[in-house]
DNA sequence: AATGAATGAGCTTTCATTCAT
DNA sequence: TATGAATGAAAGCTCATTCAT
């Protein structure tokens, strides 16, 4: 047989894909991507059929590690301070270990170029928190909030106290508590 | 004696580009703003050499705008909270009567077409709300946080807030004030 | 006002496409036939949205000019004999005048390029040669042959009888009268 | 030992190669090709250096094919009536059982990818027809008309009769003789 | 100043051919 | 030999910008 569709060089356009989208936005030429990976502008296509394909593609793959980093280890069985802090610290956590996936990830969100596929998939993994958040309304430890609200919050949050962890990188331990403290405090109910 | 430019022109410009920005992207094509200005293509850059001295100049406009909408009116001489109010009530009410200028504010930010002259020259008339939160810092009604970053959370919030005005029209006001209860709740110190 | 389209440039690019088209085939670049016409890649463009368009136009005018050397002082009253010698006349000659055109129009012809619209339109000024060729089989002239038999048949007697005035250029009067003779004793009745 | 190519494969291209040249013209793909013929897309280029090659190999073949088709049986001691209506009915006969051949080959025949060679070899197998012709010329059946005319009448005539007998299946018989009747006419000398 | 035709660099994608397996 | 991934030179087309009118 002929040498087999490289795992190695699908990463390394993805991997590329995600600096260059960082650095320049979605309308960076597919050529700028098939250099930093290393290959020929036509291997891209091989991997990829379109443009549009490698965009869904990346983005699935970043929410998918995304999740990973908030869900995995989370602590189903306790508390939802515990539970939410779990998925605050894996959010901000990661964003800050990995600011292009972050900015391509940005980048992505707003994009046109999503099918509805996409954003379902990329929605799937997190339903969990949706879960805990309709727990947490329940036990009205939160205020009297649309989930969504909740969610588009916390992302607007952990975005601002990103930021902060990677203007001070020394500092980051005490962003991400103050972060979550403005978080809890602004969502929960007052006694 | 040569025409002297119109500035209504310029501001047939500008307004198509917020437009045809909002709509897809700042990688429309001048030809597009042009024709929904009504002007001819050459004319686009008479009134602006480049396309990124239209971006530049577009965004500049658009915070003036903002901080007009934020800003006047302000009631220097109030509370902490009643000035909060005032800026956060301007904020949202603006993003929700100007959802084209909105989105494409929320492009021109994220773009890496702007200098650092417009970045600087768009910041400048928010220095009001700089001094309120260093006052409300130094008065022991905020907590400990750096004001940028109850700027960046602030934005956030309003951000959340504005979509959920949007897609729930008669909620409005119910939402203007629950996304400030959860700013304030979230910013200002426990007693 | 800008300088308008030059229609001049519009015909140096339907003519470059001739002779590109004739040498090369459908196939050919539209950078050679921007070359040929002496204009920019783009400038192909403006004045022909796709290259199938550009393929259409062309389709049209040719046929048109066609038409032209075929049917004008067509003698409407005289005999079917000398009616089909006028257009054989006509056909024969303006395409040994104009081998490019006639070897563009021959790929023009069997390609799948051409719309519907384009294909009608190139059909529409011939009509009367239909007319003709009815009035000859009403009139017992012609054997029993459908029209289209006649039409073809025609074609491709003039197409090997243009082959032959080219190559002997100085036999061309000869050729021409030989070709229509086998024309005519092929498709009229024996007495 | 390697393996020895293989002839079923070769033939395997050659037919693909026949089918989609005939229905998407000489621009197909060379990958359409390997495709249909069920093999990868490497292997088409061992049996066949480069495209080009493919290409003339494919004339020649069709074209012995078709020779075969005209000349077997070929009644060398009848009359020159019986000898031409026997090629013409082999050719016909042929290219209404062979379409995709037939349209193949006229792709083939105007194209610019036929080295001389191939041309020769492609009219090699034919020269039987050139003495027939010669005969009947000097034999005054014929009218005096050049070799190639005569050929270029009968394969003109000849492509309008397919046509016809393709649209019209049940009528193909008579359109064959009709055809042959036109062609006899034409060329002939009237007594 | 206003117009829009003209320009050519740059874009995504295709494809004949090569080459590692 | 057979495979199909890899290659990079085109291809058609778009677009910011220039320039003749």
């Amino acid at each position: 047989m002929a040498r087999p569709k490289s795992e190695d060089k699908r990463n390394a356009i993805l991997a590329a894909a995600t600096q260059v989208f960082a650095q320049r936005g979605l309308g960076a030429a597919t050529s700028a991507i098939s250099q930093a990976a290393g290959v020929a502008e036509g291997t891209l296509f091989t991997y990829f059929k379109t443009k549009d394909d490698l965009v869904n593609e990346l983005y699935r793959q970043i929410k998918l590690e995304l999740a990973d980093a908030m869900m995995s280890g989370f602590p189903r069985k306790q508390s939802v301070r515990h539970r939410l802090q779990h998925v605050w610290d894996g959010f901000v956590n990661w964003g800050v270990a990995n600011p292009a996936q972050r900015k391509a990830l940005a980048q992505l969100e707003v994009s046109d170029r999503l099918n509805s596929e996409s954003k379902r998939a990329g929605l799937a993994p997190f339903i969990e928190i949706q879960t805990m958040v309709q727990d947490a309304r329940a036990q009205h430890v939160f205020r009297d909030l649309p989930e969504e609200f909740v969610a588009g919050t916390m992302r607007a949050l952990a975005e601002t106290t990103m930021k902060f962890m990677t203007a001070h990188p020394k500092m980051g331990d005490e962003y991400r508590q103050l972060g979550f403290a403005v978080l809890w405090a602004g969502i929960t109910k007052k006694k």
